[in-house]
DNA sequence: TGCCGTGGAGAACGCTCGTTCTCTACCTTA
DNA sequence: TAAGGTAGAGAACGAGCGTTCTCCACGGCA
């Protein structure tokens, strides 16, 4: 028998919730199908987790920590504070690239499940004003107003979905562009 | 008995379907649920509707005949092509003022059922690419580039989704005051 | 070796869904 | 009045869901 503890088996599940959640949407993933694709028995993965909705909730919060820290690594890429800022559409620019691009996993969980659930309201709005935080203090250090970071949030805002619908990264780097005339104007 | 013949039930289901759909997400509205609030027979529905597919299909081309018929409004009160395209910003403001707004429902449809139809996909697809046209058209007109046509879409785009989200109309605002600058600086 | 406890496989449960079918009441028309 | 057809109410059906329960195989330990 392959020994594995709790812990692995817990990333195992999130892991692969988060991959079908995604690209599913959640309420077309059956609890069985996750539970097969984790490796995992019925009993152990609600051992594990209290329900969907938890499940859900906690698959989101995993996905807020690993864009962030993606992202992160081509923020810091860049040299100039400018480039930093530009650098997230590069970012969302190679992310559309791969198949199966849906879009932000958080405004898809909001339209399917923020009218029945509190929790997953909850995490998308801390996502939401994460993000939108982090493009403040970006800019912030370019010594732009904050209006350029409120527009080029919802310039971000509008490729993500975009970029999914269309299945093409022109939205990306449109609002790359949008983003740079923004910042070299002000 | 109140008469009323297929075209008016036909029209009641689809209002009914059409404001259920958007605030609770189409998974969680049953037939039946509907079937009470548009005050028809279970047969009768889907004498007049192939299945609920068709029926989210229905909605979403009337809500993109409705929606373009209402931003037409406020675009035709004003009466340079700038003011032209400011107001749709003013559209979203109003709109997001009435309870229970919930964003785009084409971008929400497309987050909930967009992996498992292609027919809704295509609704999808159809709108974005006609409110696309439609702004770069205006835009057109006040003899700017195209690419900031390309930007005030996006931002466009992600003020509905965050509007909703955060419960404001500020992201309309933000949106509503970069496009003017994009305007303003081209 | 015999016992106990853990854990996996998957059957079972209760519910809800989308969809269809049955039955009955009523209106129309001869 | 009698017959026929239409339409509504809602029961029925099969499938699938999230969740729980049963059963058994197997390992550690006295």
């Amino acid at each position: 028998m392959v020994v594995t503890t709790d812990t692995e088996a817990r990333e195992r599940v999130l892991e692969a919730a988060d991959r079908l959640f995604y690209a599913k949407s959640a309420h077309a993933v059956g609890m069985d199908e996750l539970r097969a694709e984790a490796g995992v028995s019925l009993k152990k993965l609600y051992q594990l987790f209290d329900g969907k909705e938890a499940l859900v909730e906690e698959v989101l919060r995993r996905r807020e920590e690993a864009i962030t820290a993606e992202t992160m690594k081509y923020v810091l890429r860049a040299s100039t504070p400018e480039e930093q800022v530009l650098a997230v559409f590069d970012w969302m620019a190679d992310s559309s690239g791969t198949t199966d691009f849906r879009g932000c996993a958080f405004i898809n969980s909001y339209a399917e499940l923020g009218p029945s659930s509190d929790r997953v309201t909850a995490v998308v709005r801390h996502q939401k004003s994460g993000v939108r935080g982090a493009i403040a203090a970006m800019v912030a250090a370019t010594g732009r107003p904050e209006w350029v970071a409120d527009s080029i949030f919802l310039l971000f805002e509008g490729a993500m979905t975009n970029t999914a619908i269309t299945v093409s990264s022109e939205p990306a780097r449109q609002a790359q562009k949008a983003a740079r005339f923004l910042l070299e104007s002000t």
